[in-house]
Formats: C-alpha cells, sequence, structure tokens
DNA sequence: GATTTTAATCCATCAATTGGATTTAATCAG
DNA sequence: CTGATTAAATCCAATTGATGGATTAAAATC
C-alpha cells in the first residue's frame, strides 16, 4: 500500500542517508558528503551535529595539500555502537558480539544437545550477559540482537518446506520470546539472507548495490540484493535458489519437485557423493565431509565437477534473471570448495551480464569465510538502524476494512 | 549511490501518492485517502487542491447514507492526460493514444516494408499529428511517447544477445531523435518490462505489487515488478527469462548456450515444430503458424505439452527465486495458447509460492492481449508521471571523480 | 603580503505538514 | 420536529527541516 511522508520522517532519512555514505566511502568531508548526497552543506552540519552526543562520528585531523581551508574528514566510530549476532544447528550454538565497524569483538560457541527453543533461547540469554560482560560494552550500545536458522522465514515465523533439521521451531514465535528475554529489539532472518547482508554491509558486497549471494550449505539458499536493500519476495520467502528446477524429472526432492539444484549441489548432495549413496537427508557427519575435501576424495572429486556444472546453469539463469552487479558464493563450507567451484565455473558463464565489463569477474567468494551465518545475524540490527531504506519514510497509515 | 531529500522532494512524492492512491483505489474521499495513506486530512485537501487546475481529479456528488457530513468521492479524469504508445516490427508498425483511465482512443496501424529508423522514425511522426487531429487532443495534455521493441534495452539504447529482427536499430539513440521529432519527453524500454508496466497500471497486476510476468513472443522475455516498480537490474538487461537453462546440455541457442528455454518455449519453436524443422532463427509466418494453432495441428499440440512442461520448471524456478504475488502470462499469441499453457502448468506448480493461499491462482492470463506491446509502450509515460518511485525524493547528486 | 580557493558555520527565510478549532451536512434519538 | 451526535472538509497559526547568502577560517598561489 502507498504511503505518504512528511518533514519528520524526510529528515530520519536524511541523517541516515549521511551516516550511511561516511560508512561506505569514509573518511569523507562535511563538503565531500555534500557533494556525494546532493544536500546542502548546512544541512549536512546539521545533521552531523546531531550525531555528535552519541559518539557516532570520529572527526579526524584535518587533511592538507590542497587548496582552501583544509577539511576535517569523518568516519564512523566503531565503538558507538553494537549488535548481537545468533545462529544454532542441531549440534553448536553461536553468540556473537559485532562492532559498527564489522568487527567481531567478542564470541561464545555451546555445544547444543538438543535445538530446542527450551534449551537454545537461556543458554541465548546467558550467553549475551557473559558478552557484555567481558567487553564492558553498555547494554544501550547496543542496537539489537539478530538470529538465523537454516529454515525459510515469513513473517517473522520459522517455516519449512520439506523435513528441516530445527522441527522444533516451526512457527515458533522467536522474535517475540528472544525479545522478551534479551529486551533488545530482535530480528529474525533465514541464514541466506542475513549472510547477504553481512556481505553488503563488510563484505564483498559493500561496492555493490545489487548482487545475489548464493549460499551453499546443508541445501543452497539464496539472498537477493537489490538497490541496497535485501528483497525478501511477497511473502518473504525468496531467493530459494536451491529449488530451482536443474534437471527436468531428476532426482526428487522433499519439496515435492524433481531435479531440484540443491539434490546436485550442497553438502547433503556432497555428503551423498561421498558416502556413495544416492541420497542424503540425516544429519551430515561434516568433520568425515570437510577431510574428505582435504584429501582430495576422487568421489568428491567427481563431485565438485558436476556440481560446478549445475551450479553455472543456475548462475546462468539467476543472472539472466537479475541482470546483477555480481553473484556472490559463500557459506558455512571450506574455502577451498568455493575456489574449486568458482574456478570450475567462471570461464563457462555467459549471460545477459556477460558483456558489461569483460574485466572484473562477477562471480565472486564471500569475504565472510565459516562465520557468514552469525555475522550476518549480527548485521540485521545494524542494517535496520542505519539503512536509508524506502521504509523510513514511511508514515503509518491506519489500517482500513 | 546514496542521495538526500528535502520538503520540496517530499510533496511530490505526497503528490504522486495521493493521485495513485485514487486511480487505484478511487472512488474515494479526501478522509479516505487520508487513511490510506497516512497523511493528515489538511494535507489531503492541500494536495487535492493543487490538482484542481489541471482537471486531473473528478469530483462525485456527495455519497449518502453514513452519519457525518457525507464525502465527496474523487475520481481520476481519464481525460485529464494522455500518452503515445509506439511498436514496430518488421512488419508493421502501431501507435496509439492511450488515456489517462487506460483507454486507447485512437490507433494508427501502417504495414512496413523496412523496420529502419529512417523509415519508422517519420512515420510515427506523423501518426502522432494523424491521432492528435482525429482525437482534437491537445498536445499539451500528453505526458509522453513510449516506445517499444523486441530487444533489450540498455541504458537508452538498443542491445541484442543474438540475432535481432530490428538490426539497424542496434546502439541508435532512439529516446534522443524521437524527442526531437516529437517534442515529448519519450521513454524506450523492451517489449517484455512495458508489457509489464502496462500490466500493472491497468491489467492484471493492478492489484498487485510483486509479479512476473511472462511474455511469450519470438522469444520468452519477462517484466520482473518488484515493490510496484520495474526492476530492471544493474544493467537495465534483467528478465531475461527466455534465456534461462531449461535443458542441460540441451538445444544450442545464439547466445552462446544450451538448452535455453526459449528454444522449447516461444513462437519459434513453435514455429519449428510446427514446420518440423529443427530451428526456426528466421522471419516466421506468423498468420499460418497462428492458423495452424487454431485447426489443432498434431504438431503444435504435442509442442504445447512439452513446451508447458519447460515452462512450468522454469515458473517453478521464478517462484522460488522471487517468491511474487503471481505470474502473469502473456504476449502477442492467440489466447487460446496461453490458456492452454496455464491449463496444463497451474495443476503441477510446486514451489514456495505454494502454500501461500490454496484457494486463488498464481498463474493469470495477461489481460491486455494482443495489444501488450503497445499498450505498455504508451504505459511508460503515465507510470513515468505518476508513481510515487523512491526517485522521486532524489536530489541530484553533482557527479564526483 | 594580497589574492584565491575551499570548508564550515551563522542567520534569516521558505515551504510543506500538522494539530486544534471551526464549519458543514448528514443521521440518530427522543 | 428538534437537539445531539458523527464525520468530512477547511481555516489558521505553529512547527520544523532545508536552503541561500553572507561570514569566517585556513590553507595554497601569485
Amino acid at each position: 500500500m502507498l504511503f505518504g511522508t512528511n518533514l519528520d520522517r524526510a529528515q530520519r532519512f536524511n541523517r541516515r542517508v549521511v551516516l550511511e555514505t561516511i560508512r561506505v566511502n569514509g573518511p569523507l568531508s562535511r563538503a565531500d558528503v555534500a557533494r556525494l548526497t546532493g544536500l546542502s552543506a548546512q544541512t549536512v552540519t546539521n545533521i552531523i551535529d546531531q550525531f555528535k552526543p552519541a559518539g557516532l562520528l570520529i572527526e579526524k585531523p584535518r587533511r592538507t595539500g590542497g587548496r582552501g581551508q583544509p577539511p576535517i574528514d569523518l568516519v564512523i566510530n566503531p565503538s558507538a555502537a553494537f549488535s548481537v549476532g545468533i545462529s544454532f544447528d542441531h549440534q553448536r550454538l553461536v553468540v556473537v558480539l559485532l562492532d559498527l565497524g564489522g568487527e567481531i569483538r567478542a564470541e561464545v560457541q555451546l555445544p547444543v544437545s538438543q535445538a530446542t527453543p527450551g534449551v537454545i533461547l537461556p543458554l541465548v540469554e546467558a550467553a549475551v550477559n557473559e558478552l557484555t560482560g567481558r567487553t564492558q560494552v553498555s547494554r544501550d550500545l547496543i542496537w539489537g540482537a539478530g538470529i538465523v536458522m537454516p529454515v525459510l522465514v515469513s513473517q517473522g515465523h520459522p517455516t519449512a518446506l520439506g523435513p528441516s533439521s530445527v522441527p522444533d521451531w516451526k512457527d515458533y514465535p522467536v522474535e517475540e520470546k528472544l525479545r522478551e528475554r534479551l529486551n533488545l529489539p530482535v530480528f529474525l532472518d533465514n541464514d541466506a539472507t542475513a549472510a547477504a547482508i553481512g556481505e553488503l554491509l563488510f563484505g564483498a558486497g559493500r561496492q555493490y548495490s545489487d548482487f545475489i549471494y548464493i549460499y551453499l550449505g546443508v541445501g543452497v539458499g539464496g539472498g537477493i540484493i537489490i538497490s541496497g536493500r535485501p528483497y525478501r519476495g511477497a511473502f518473504g520467502m525468496s531467493g530459494e535458489i536451491g529449488h530451482m528446477i536443474s534437471v527436468p524429472g531428476g532426482r526428487p526432492c522433499p519439496c515435492g519437485n524433481h531435479g531440484c539444484l540443491e539434490r546436485y549441489v550442497s553438502l547433503s548432495a556432497a555428503d551423498a557423493a561421498f558416502r556413495a549413496v544416492p541420497e542424503s537427508f540425516g544429519a551430515i557427519d561434516l568433520d568425515q565431509l570437510f577431510k574428505g575435501f582435504e584429501n582430495n576424495d576422487p568421489h568428491l572429486l567427481q563431485w565438485l565437477d558436476d556440481a560446478a556444472e549445475h551450479l553455472r546453469n543456475a548462475i546462468v539463469s539467476v543472472e539472466n534473471l537479475f541482470d546483477p552487479q555480481a553473484v556472490i558464493l559463500g557459506g558455512p563450507v571450506p574455502e577451498t570448495v568455493l575456489d574449486a567451484l568458482i574456478e570450475r565455473i567462471e570461464p563457462s558463464l555467459i549471460s545477459v551480464s556477460h558483456r558489461h565489463d569483460g574485466a572484473s569477474s562477477r562471480l565472486l567468494k564471500a569475504e565472510s569465510g565459516l562465520d557468514s551465518r552469525v555475522l550476518g545475524a549480527a548485521s540485521l540490527a545494524i542494517f535496520d538502524s542505519m539503512t536509508p531504506d524506502f521504509s523510513v519514510l514511511r508514515k503509518e497509515a491506519v489500517e482500513v476494512g
């Protein structure tokens, strides 16, 4: 539905524009910011004055060299705000404290026996207390907490397309329950979208506004970044790259179709190849599998060639649909696997994106590595507070009929 | 790049919000508009007063029935503005005059011998003069002219992925040349995106903000509508659904890949099947082909089954990527063909979109029929003037370095 | 040492939204 | 039939954030 805006909203928006411009392009003088954003120098000065009390910006010594009065460069103060990232699966819980600069300040890792809400949530609460205590970070500098899990998320609730590794969370009101415990704004997202946002803020996507993040995990997820914002689809379930049809009439998938990409390209597909079984749906022994990759297991090498072929086709399709600036490959898999895939795929990528810029590569490896999940989770709160999103301008409309 | 906004821009935005809200949901009273948009009643009154001189809105007689002062309903005046739509291929030029209500007020159709700029542009100029003369529509009520052609469009210039049916237009500065002749704002787009915009404004997409328009023509194009706006990709070449890979290692495609969707689903694929030849790249005898469909040619029936299968897989992939509200199938093909495809595809569509709303169908037929191209072209100017787009808020930033 | 250039800020102005009060025109209750 | 109630639309003064022009500051250039 459409919505109007007003002066108040416009300023909130401009504040974010100024902050984000400095975060991404800094160090920048007030005059630089005015030039980049189109705002008047006076307005930029006004807005920057507003950030002073919170200490969000740091003034560097005057730049020298050019003519005229030397500008005062500004950068984001990484210690001015923090956020919590939470990620878990059936084996492990990870909670981190991230600063505004994208650095993980502290981390707690715990093995879990059962990944149920009753077990996880108290552990999270304790972990957050430990992190703030250990780092002496004041609670009111924490902008929020993000939690991700390997399921789809729709309207703030986990949902599932097939069998899930964390079935107890289905339709559980995670955001609400966690907010009560932590007394912080809470953001829930699926791992792929969160990882994409993390990459957008702090990683390979920093210089891009339009890219597709392919998240290689037990399945294959996707985070779609359009105009610098995640696109979640009309119902919050976009980006299911793993369920694109790769082979007509191919291997059956729990989603109900045949030949889905993640039956060929994913850790579970790799596991099946590794153990020479037709399919792998249960819990995967990741340590064994990663060791197999290290040892150049012939089954896995064969799988790599096959998977690269399927992934290439999917990327071609995705590029032809989105015409993005880049496709970023990441997820909780060894970097060598990502490298091997990219090496096999890149030379034969032909799509509408082909001709834009023959020089620079369009298929990139994510920068966040194995931490992508939890880093993405922590990015959610920062993204929510900082992004000059369209929605910042929204005046709430009264619900009618 | 980020940009700031100001009071002036905010009002332009609000003006569009008010107008578009009335256009889509009208008749609406001022109070209704205030409720829907979140703007105050006073602001709505102010803005509506601004539209009065241009006659953009019509006040209907006071509504009766409820308590309180009866509201004055407002609707868009369809005769307050017009736009020109231009479409051509190697055989025919069509120019229409569309009103704000989406009605085609007048139309000129001309056979063309050669579809070169030198031939087409003078014909267009004459046609526009004839249309305005015939309808007595004042030139300054025409908001602009939209032109579409069956090629990709990037940065205002036609480009091509493979061989084109209108090769002379490659890299020709269409917008500029046409603007000089018509003395109107000119918008160039590819046929699929334009058709999607037409459908968004006046057709099946009117009630949706997020949908994918699949444009079945000589090839297969796509128009992606996200949050009520076309998504053109980072370089303006998104939506090439026809070059999604449908069959790994399948039929060779001029784009350089194998197994592209449009080698199986498109009029040229149908033509190949109809004439029992392996491929059809040249000019197609559409009359013959359409007659074949009418006569239930067995080759074409066979093709329909096969094409439906491929198109189904593509739609599954598209839905899993975008999670849209709907997928709309249209293009310059007989309605019976669209019906036949939908009938074959719909029962077996399984994707993330599957569960949202089991009742209503997600695969729809476009409303604009054979005119979709030129109607889409004409919609471009209206869309540009009316949509409360993010970009309305943009203050132009000075280009730096 | 005067001039030029650029950055940053001060100050008065401008313009769109807003909240509160007022007017208008209908229905409802007795 | 009359007064009370309800809701729409408008009037008016206040608010607020951006803006343009003038001013000050600090460097390089001539």
